[in-house]
DNA sequence: TGTACATCAGTGAACGCGCGTTCACTGATGTAC
DNA sequence: TGTACATCAGTGAACGCGCGTTCACTGATGTAC
């Protein structure tokens, strides 16, 4: 696939057309590559083809590179569990389960992305944008668990948004330690989406929800 | 706390005399100022008030000082989790929440040894004895679950190593999310102690292992 | 439609800096006799 | 107990390198009239 503009051979001339989301894609190459640390802003230049000042134009320095893929990341990982949870269809129980299954896909996939988000350091607190992406991203956990809530006869309802804490947590350690695409991933006894999967039924269980589509148990 | 031999100031004269365990004080230092990309082999010397060409009679290289500090992290990881956990007295479900605690008190209190471990892309492939040391810390979830598994009668329990590894990836999860006492940290409206305490209940609930100990509820 | 001009997005050379690494060296320590 | 010697753990100067950053510049693009 190409990412320059025209989608045809290389930048045409003195200017390049997409710098800026070439150096985005160098970011991530760079990072699924070495990690977070090992990738600096001349070596994003070379890869893109341009000479080491031009990415100035673009981005005030590695940091603010930095925090574009964040931002681009939490988006994109936004997007793809949105679209696992679709709306809870056909039911909370089935979708929940292909939710799951997403987010350790885009661990497994996106490992630079993933890394971006929660591993480089890329503060939350100076970066309200970010921090709405991220935000947004936790949504769909947050709504998820409402729907799920909601299955339950009232009165016996758990708090959903710490049950939504709650699956983030075993999402995030489940993809962090064993389900991310590049070094530091632990050896397992069975696939991350099965631990993940008995994990969140057991929880689900532990709530009073109890597999409510019957679905592949 | 001084950690130069004999406990008095400073070095005295050409020898150093306890520089391995200063540069691995200064790799924690350093790593928990600016995380572990930020740590370099020169500014360790710095810290350590010694020769740029000094470290390298005590590591090959930067990359075996990082893997040094992971080691020690998980040797005292492992050290703290024990101790917590007590050979599980005065009974499972009392230990099993000092567990939790020490667990994530880890993580705040030595951000930087965490980093290392978890964060540093320190390879546990190509270092077995690193490895090991990881693996005697995830022994102790592992006898915890183990214990917890035993209050159960027998034909109604769980596998104990998933639940183990269940445990682990939640705790794991609200540490690295929320309880890391570094950077990276998200706001939450509970104490990251509340948070894996209620998680763990409501687990055990799922497996049918009902609050043993009944403390504190 | 053509021309003049402003703006944009690159170049490429240059710089200072700190890092990793090496080298021959030397002061301190430990040990054999 | 004293001396000679081997070994250990540092020094400090030097190097090549790549990075981040700046600067005056210039080719390409867009726009006003």
């Amino acid at each position: 696939m190409s990412w320059k503009r025209g989608g045809s051979d290389g930048p045409r001339g003195y200017h390049h057309g997409n710098l800026k989301e070439t150096l985005v894609r160098a970011a991530l190459e760079l990072i699924a590559e070495k990690g977070p640390a090992g990738f600096t802003f001349a070596e994003a230049a070379r890869w893109a083809g341009v000479s080491p000042a031009a990415p100035y134009r673009h981005f005030r320095d590695r940091e603010e590179l930095l925090a574009d893929v964040a931002l681009r990341g939490f988006s994109q990982f936004e997007g793809e569990l949105a679209a696992a949870w679709a709306n809870g269809a056909p039911d909370p129980g089935t979708a929940f389960e292909r939710l799951g299954k997403a987010y350790l896909a885009f661990a497994r996939n996106e490992p630079a992305y993933y890394s971006a988000m929660f591993e480089a350091g890329v503060s939350l607190d100076t970066n309200p944008e970010l921090r709405l992406a991220a935000e947004r991203a936790f949504l769909v956990l947050r709504n998820a668990s409402d729907a799920l809530v909601a299955t339950v006869p009232t009165g016996k309802r758990p708090p959903a948004l710490m049950m939504a804490l709650h699956i983030w947590a075993m999402s995030h350690g489940i993809a962090s330690l064993f389900a991310r695409g590049d070094a530091g991933r632990r050896a397992l006894p069975m696939t991350p989406e099965e631990l993940l999967e008995a994990g969140m039924l057991v929880y689900l269980q532990g709530l009073g929800i109890g597999a409510p589509a019957e679905a592949g148990e």
